[in-house]
DNA sequence: CATGAATGAGAATTCATTCAT
DNA sequence: GATGAATGAATTCTCATTCAT
């Protein structure tokens, strides 16, 4: 409590949009997280749009930060290692703003939408174009390289939902082991023991069985 | 509109609550696509809630029975590779249920919530039995079996957010490329280029600086 | 069960009329009390005030009947006797009716409450003439004859209330007690041992205190 | 005007639970009568059962106050003169409260209708332990003590309904008017002039046919 | 700085009732 | 008879926000 009130707001903010959501949370409840009157939480914020889209702004600008600075130089594998590296240990260390980032981009509006939305096509193409190089140098072997890049990000930023430091790996193993993954995922040769096609067409059936449109 | 009601209502909730969320989702919003007045929702329909809930069932019922089916017999890497498969395709043929599903359980109230859980903590068993004794055999090498897991679906689901039929990829062919990716990230043999260690910390040093606890 | 549909409604009406109100009745209660849809509900009844306006005539109209063949002729205290006993036995062997009668008057529209309060007028004056004609006669002796009726009626009613005929007393041996009871209040003497003055004092500033205005 | 807004509201409340009932009123009524819109009602109060609780804990704990202060020492004719006294003295002097709190505990949801009939029953042990204490004296004489205490509280509890202030008694003069009644009622000699048994037999048939069972 | 007071709009849900079949 | 479908109006209550003090 000794925090400063305008902080306090922030960090309110900050754990119940991870917590509930954007639409999920109330400015009462900001208000009580942050033991203040409803009245007095406008003395630190704009509307609550304005808190979310600073959250969401924070967020992406040290990504892409991030990204300039140790996305640009080396070689893909390099690039991509780095990459893989920051965005990991980013939603290991900070994964109430990486969630709040990754899941209510929909509760923007269209303005500020536009905006968080264009960093973060700025962000994905580090990813991207890094991608594309390995492709092209031959690092890389993948049939869909914007799939893998949507493939790649949606593994890793998995780990804002469910690491938590105290468990058995440090985020920096975590890292490491994400970067072969990631790796190894851009190198796939098609050697891995295939499943027999019957099986396939067995699978296929059966979800449209189950799932029919 | 020769669709009935009663189902129109049910396919107006799973579009708008995977469009803009639950709690983004007014009931308003609900009886205007479904082209209903307020009040002769509640005709077809019993809370806002129930219409999620109902989503929600299905989705992991469906997921469990079809892991139940496939998930069972087998070596360690079969079962996983059958998994994988009709998990990807389940989220590439019905993307809006399984994105419902994954995104909107905190919005359930807690005894739903405790049924919807128990459902995927079911289907989750199948994962983590099936690595589990693939460690066991040999056949699979991962330092942190539930960490795999977290990982391989994290990764898999996120198909249900960017899959498009119409693009590059049929279905059956992601879910192929998505088995040699599970099956490599569980083969991990650390033989991949790692950083050279001095990198590795540059890194962390560069993530403590943008991201100060 | 085998009762026809349209007594089912009436009494479920009367039943639920009695035990929440007919504003805390609503009509999906009544169908549901009665075994029917809420739209076969309106095959067997105008509208939600109808049923309560046929409940409070029936009830009024036979205590009106009753009190037209007992309470005309005798004396007056053989009239205010035998007015006493069939309220009393009509409101133990009719709980539910005369419940409804005496609480729901304020439910009714103006034109349904000012014939029910006719009724209801024309009712009290056999116990108003009785009570009147007996002050007359020197049978009776109250100060405020008014308030005696007001007195009695309310006394008489309340067995409606928490009268069980599966209780100590029949409810003609309870009828009989009222009717001591009754006679007794209308022929008070005075002699009954009155407070002293300073203790009636002191009780109107105790409930000065306790309720100030 | 110049009254304080939350207090107009209780007073609203208070006047129209009495007139219409708790579930024939609805906040939009508050809302009119207090001069408030309905939004900034609820900046006065809780829940609308809330204002219900807040009036019915007022009147049964003041009533139950002067009830320990009145009904504990002296006779058991003493006690229940006083008893009497202070609650005709109540009901005449805030026969709002006494209405709202004798007709609407129905309308209570169950965990507040359980508190408040804990005090209502408690408030009712002073008088059935003044009646049961007359009757072992010999003070008394009743057939069913407990039939008396419901007959005597009703009867009293009436006062609520039709006491007007400006009418022919003062409240004193009414409160010594019950007292006179109560003790006449617990003090019964059986020497009425009753019925004959046949004009009672006749009362009775006449029941049976104007209500058949 | 801080807040009590205020609000129009909207939340989810229920209301009593009608009507075509 | 019986009912599924439908609804405008009303229900209680919360929303995010403003403003005078």
């Amino acid at each position: 409590m000794t925090e400063p009130a305008g902080r306090r707001v922030r960090t309110a903010a900050l754990e119940l949009f991870a917590e509930r959501g954007f639409h999920g949370t109330g400015i009462r409840d900001l208000a009580q997280r942050a033991g203040l009157s409803t009245a007095t939480l406008y003395h630190y914020m704009g509307t609550k749009e304005d808190l979310l889209a600073e959250i969401m702004r924070d967020s992406m600008r040290l990504l892409l930060l991030a990204a300039g600075q140790t996305g640009t130089f080396g070689t893909p594998t390099e690039r991509i290692a780095r990459l893989t590296q920051i965005h990991v240990l980013a939603h290991a260390a900070r994964p109430l703003h990486t969630r709040v980032a990754d899941d209510e981009i929909r509760a923007l509006s269209a303005p500020v939408r536009a905006e968080i939305t264009a960093l973060r096509d700025e962000y994905e193409d580090f990813w991207q174009s890094a991608i594309d190089d390995g492709v092209t140098s031959g690092e890389f072997r993948v049939a869909a390289p914007t799939v893998a890049r949507l493939a790649l990000l949606e593994m890793c930023s998995g780990v804002a939902r469910w690491y938590r430091p105290d468990g058995p790996l440090t985020a920096s193993e975590l890292a490491a082991r994400y970067v072969e993954m990631a790796l190894g995922l851009l190198t796939v040769d098609g050697a891995a023991p295939a499943l027999d096609p019957g099986a396939a067409d067995d699978m296929n059936e059966l979800v449209s069985e189950l799932w029919p449109l």
